[in-house]
DNA sequence: CCTACCGATCGGTAGG
DNA sequence: CCTACCGATCGGTAGG
């Protein structure tokens, strides 16, 4: 865990091209050279591929887990708390695309135990969005018929972020946030006072099933 | 696109090492040894590695249009049909995981064209989404200040699906598509009939914030 | 469908 | 940090 600024400049080339193109599908020597550096070089400053793939996930996952867990701590109501989390989220995404990215979707290339290391930090993290569900459930201020299935809702648009997401776009990181947050909270019907539901589907006709379409 | 039985084998072996090791972490020999081939004898049915990920992708792409395009062209009520848009998209996903994630995450290494062709007609799909988003925005079915937002958190919940759901676990598809339904039309929070928003935080206190939580 | 082989490229190292 | 090199493995092919 080297400091040193060249060792850091490989670690950001390698998010970059392991995001673009796979750990697999990166080369050491592509790595080298986007920092113009030699061939081999690179091993006089790392100890081998499978360490910056490692310092790029153990990075992301503490990253996350330091912009969420204060706010999961905090003691503001749960739905502001959920909205503050999926920003936190949002926003350690937003900051580094090509770690996130990463992080989500090359992490199971490590070596068992580092991936094990990996798979604990993340089930302690989405544990942090399931028990504000839980506290936002008990509190009444959700509803839900379980906690698991908001927080995977939460963390899937979080997560699919990376897919999508440009910083060039036309919305901010927050402003994503918000407007997820906005749909998950507020829901897409407009709101008739919460309708006994039968197994996801509403008993009876909720509204008039007028069709405008063509 | 022989139709033969050792091609669908192949076809079926790739997605499978696909989705676990990715496409350049998987060997030609491991997918011809995993249907009992000798090394280089996948050439005898195949024209390359490259065939096999198209394969898979093009097929996956006409899968998901299938399912969902009859539901976008019906005329039940918007709520129902995004619903059951959502509904046949986790279908096709669970029905063939490791097709589907190598759909999401493997196209970007087909050759120029293939890749293009693929993000038309995800494009095309996705477009599937925001325009029941839109026919319910229109009719007064949903509230919602865009299109492109609702249709991207229920591609978000379904397509992050492929990371998480595995066959043997408590929810079928079905209810998996349900609860996802449930919480992006009806929210998480109860229903406060609806409360103008500015920016995505809620205009005045709408609720008692109440803090019950340790 | 197999055997045997091809050139190219891989991650990593030695020696300076 | 470079040069030159290592063995191993890659996708693909020839010839049968």
């Amino acid at each position: 865990m080297d400091t040193g600024r060249r060792v850091e400049q490989l670690v950001g080339a390698a998010a970059r091209l392991f995001a673009r193109c796979g750990y697999h599908g990166t080369t050491v020597r592509e790595i080298a050279r986007s920092i113009d550096l030699q061939g081999g070089s690179l091993y006089a400053h790392i100890g081998g591929k499978e360490d910056l793939l490692w310092t790029i996930c153990e990075r992301a996952a503490r990253q996350f887990h330091a912009a969420v867990s204060p706010v999961a701590d905090s003691t503001v109501a749960p739905a502001e708390k959920l909205r503050a989390a999926l920003r936190a989220h949002v926003g350690v995404v937003a900051a580094d695309l090509p770690a996130a990215t990463v992080y989500f979707h090359e992490w199971r290339f490590l070596g068992p135990d580092r991936q094990a290391l990996i798979r604990e930090r993340r089930d302690a993290y989405e544990a942090l969005f399931r028990r504000i569900v839980a506290e936002g459930r008990r509190t009444g201020a959700f509803r839900a018929e379980d906690d698991a299935f908001p927080a995977l809702l939460v963390l899937s648009a979080g997560n699919w972020l990376a897919q999508w997401f440009r910083p060039d776009g036309p919305l901010d990181p927050d402003a994503v946030a918000g407007r997820f947050a906005d749909l998950i909270l507020g829901g897409l019907s407009p709101a008739v006072p919460s309708a006994p539901t039968t197994n996801g589907r509403v008993a009876g006709p909720a509204r008039p099933a007028v069709e405008v379409t063509a």
